[in-house]
DNA sequence: CACCAGGCAAGTA
DNA sequence: TACTTGCATGGT
């Protein structure tokens, strides 16, 4: 059983050694993390991108504002992000959540307790597991590990997890055979994501150039 | 043309 | 608890 904590660290180093250090995240503000954390969910990064600068050309980037903004406005901004009407009303929820438990200076919450935070974030509409995890380890600098589609199919395709692995089972397996580390959590799932995007198109197999071959 | 993308909530059995 | 469906744009 603990032949997977070596397997998971040779997958990190390997990964590591092809892609480098990722500095991931692309976001100028923690809660512009927050706002990209929402509207990637089942999108494409390249149309997230298209709704986060009408919402930065428009001055909104700001919790209280979006908190407040006309929902048929703000789906129209960002409309390119998919899914527009709902998260429209999912970055509204989310935004006003920020407001009430840190006057929107997300910095303000870096200190309060991982599980407790994680617990309020995932009663907010529109916050789901891997939502939750990527705004406390991209924006609030919390040690946490964030499982998506990419981290499953992964794990799966090289006998880490099952096929159908529920988040938390995949998520409880790395953080406790890995180090409770901010930094190295935050590159992992960066690493994984990268591959995915690279490497892992494919419904079946392992798939051609991917540095992790076929681990032993 | 079909299929997929850095999910989630609500409904049903 | 464990499926199923709606939500929607833009790229390959």
């Amino acid at each position: 059983m603990t032949g997977k904590k070596r397997r998971i660290k040779r997958m990190y180093d390997l990964l590591e050694g092809y892609f480098g250090d990722l500095g991931w995240w692309p976001a100028r503000t923690g809660f512009e993390v927050v706002v990209g954390a929402v509207l990637t969910q089942n999108t494409a990064w390249s149309n997230v991108e298209k709704a986060i600068e009408a919402l930065r050309r428009g001055k909104l980037m700001e919790p209280r504002v979006i908190s407040r903004l006309e929902s048929a406005r703000l789906a129209e901004l960002i409309r390119p992000a998919g899914y527009y009407r709902v998260k429209a009303e999912r970055l509204k929820e989310v935004s006003r959540f920020l407001m009430e438990e840190c006057g929107g200076k997300l910095w303000k919450l870096k200190k309060k307790d991982t599980d407790r935070l994680r617990a309020r974030l995932l009663s907010v509409k529109g916050i789901g597991p891997e939502t939750a995890d990527s705004i406390l380890v991209y924006a609030l600098d919390k040690p946490v590990f964030v499982v998506d589609a990419y981290t499953k199919r992964i794990f799966s395709r090289h006998g880490l997890a099952g096929e159908k692995a529920p988040y938390d089972e995949v998520r409880s397996l790395v953080e406790e055979n890995f180090p409770a580390d901010t930094r190295v959590l935050n590159q992992f799932h960066a690493l994984l994501v990268e591959t995915g995007k690279r490497f892992c198109k494919k419904k079946k197999g392992l798939c051609g150039g991917c540095p992790l071959g076929v681990l032993s």
